[in-house]
DNA sequence: CATGAATGAGCATTCATTCAT
DNA sequence: TATGAATGAATGCTCATTCAT
């Protein structure tokens, strides 16, 4: 049930479809790895086009701003992260398919540390529109959990109204990526089993409590 | 018990202590102004000058470099929160104590709505050392919720390993700043009290399942 | 008595002399057509290969540079114009036929409106060479006035020297220009036919004042 | 009876009037000077800067864009006109002043050959509402020739119906402006003297013909 | 011959910072 | 101390031209 809906599509001067796939994604992978070095604003549109592996000419073939880039990483981003979570659907309704799939998730932030950092801090430079379809990308997530948590108050194992349904969902998402964005608090204290484990703990017994 | 360690000093040519003291106020009311409305690096020095009352030549008497203002902006949104945190420390171990933390601790932050916006957005552009001062920032308001949870496990009402503690005070301090930097998702479902009330269930049956 | 000197010649990579005629009309006329709207500079070599219905790669098959085009849009323009202008030369020396010729003249440039106005605006564009060989075609033009003038006075119905009548046949040759040129000065005051009238009066009246 | 009119203004950020009067001169005359060797579209900036005298910082102090530069430019030309063109106003209705206000203008062409043909050829670079501006000015100095012409008609030294006059006054600004802007074909066959004394007799003649 | 992707020199414009007054 | 004019390195973006397919 993963959202087809369509972002603000990105012009291109070039006709060839595959290619602009193809380029984009040397541009995406680039730009990660730059802007996790330097942030966007600093990182330069020379320097993203070199780390993509072409010319600055070349590079405004497939984009047309500079904001485009940041738009495509984060677009990317998402969809890496919403194809991972597709897989949570399948599951049952008891309390150990949720502890699983929590772990599934913060296994899934883990991997995507760097990623979700860029997110978090680059979001903001999007256009408005940009950030609309961004924020409804984080709402199909957050959306993922909450149908998990329903799929547990129908089961019966859990009680929950709709609004705590809602704001545990979201405290959750925001818990597994603060994994990301509070590296520096947290990965020097735990490992991320030891974190999954406790965050599992006082994420169950917590709703539990409603 | 305030850390009193002072930061990385910003430099100005100006000697009048008092006076210091008084432009540079201005400088980071105006500079929080317009960092709200388009991010430390869309806004211009001469912004920020004119966002304070002075000319250009004026705001580079009180400071070095452009990003001497958002170390200045941040150092002081600390410093805010950290002075209203201060006195949860007078409070005694019981788990109604925590709640009304919990709570006073969320007012905080609903209070400051904007400066923990565009703290979580704009830390990543100081630099390394300035980013290393604020982090401890951080770290102190994680330490004062430690305390109390510590106090709490002292007082016998809860059970918790240290690194629970650590974990926790963790997981609620960003579930508070989370009511800032997730207004987008948060704010149209919920009131501030429900909000504080699912939150405050949340955590206080969360650290109880330890 | 048409000038038949060729200007700088346009290199082409295409060897088919017919198929570097077909295309470069169809450039031509894609050109002026751009021309008009944006003017040379603003216009890219991709809007004009695309106006002149093939590639980028196609127009450069025909061209060397995008000034190629201008001057081949100017040579278009001038040898058209000329090419109407032939048929005065078979007028005896009348004052009657002066002023049909004028007519003729006249009628001519309202029909190459926005032609003539693109040769005024742009001819500066091109090459020193290029601009040479334009105005050579300009002096042509001017000649055939001048000849028209000389046979009324060696008929003997006007009186003019050589100075004189070059000085007239230029006056009249840009008199006709201006009715393409000054557009917003003329048009909404004026109908042609009477512009005509009265630029025929203004100017036969004046040569008989020499 | 100039015309105080004000066109669109051009944006500062310096505040000292005075000096942006005197910045804007140093600008125009260095524009002017790069303009007559390469045109409008080929001067950079830069040039433009390093022509006045500045760096290109300081050209942007006193503009805001590069056409502003243009449009300064061709205000400070017709300005320049309008303020010698003043004085013909004070003459009476008989031929023989009309004789010397017609020398007078083509002298005052003669003085600025290179700033009218600048005029000629890059005034459809400017935006509408500047070209609407310009040309407001060109009918201003047509309007002087207008009135002229009007006061000879009251005196009854010559008779001309209203659309007569305008359609005269444009003839002679254009031969003036032709002056100019046909060089090429006319300097090098005429003196100015001559050029004046056939211009002046064509005109006379072809007016009284109404 | 035709195509269109690739290239990079070149350009307008911005803005942090300095310094003479 | 306060001011604001001057500076020029840096940057996003364009576009004429080339060349492999």
């Amino acid at each position: 049930m993963v959202d087809k809906t369509k972002g603000p599509q990105v012009q291109s001067t070039v006709k060839d479809e595959s290619l602009i796939a193809v380029r984009r994604e040397q541009m995406i992978q680039g730009a990660i790895k730059l802007f996790k070095e330097k942030g966007f604003h600093r990182a330069t549109t020379r320097e993203i086009a070199k780390a993509a592996g072409f010319s600055i000419g070349t590079l405004y073939e497939y984009i047309r701003t500079k904001e485009d880039v940041l738009y495509l990483v984060c677009d990317s981003i998402y969809k890496q992260s919403m194809g991972r979570l597709a897989n949570f659907e399948i599951k049952e309704g008891t309390v150990d398919d949720l502890k699983s799939a929590i772990r599934e998730y913060f296994l899934q932030v883990d991997g995507m540390l760097d990623e979700l950092t860029i997110m978090y801090q680059e979001t903001k430079s999007l256009s408005k529109e940009a950030q609309a379809y961004v924020f409804s990308k984080e709402f199909e997530i957050v959306a993922v959990v909450e149908r998990l948590l329903k799929r547990c108050v129908q089961s019966g194992e859990i009680s929950m109204t709709d609004k705590q349904i809602h704001m545990a969902a979201n405290s959750l998402v925001v818990q597994g990526q603060s994994w990301a964005f509070r590296k520096w608090a947290l990965h020097r204290q735990h490992t991320l089993d030891e974190y999954i484990e406790m965050q599992t703990t006082l994420f169950i017994s917590g709703i539990k409590g409603f």
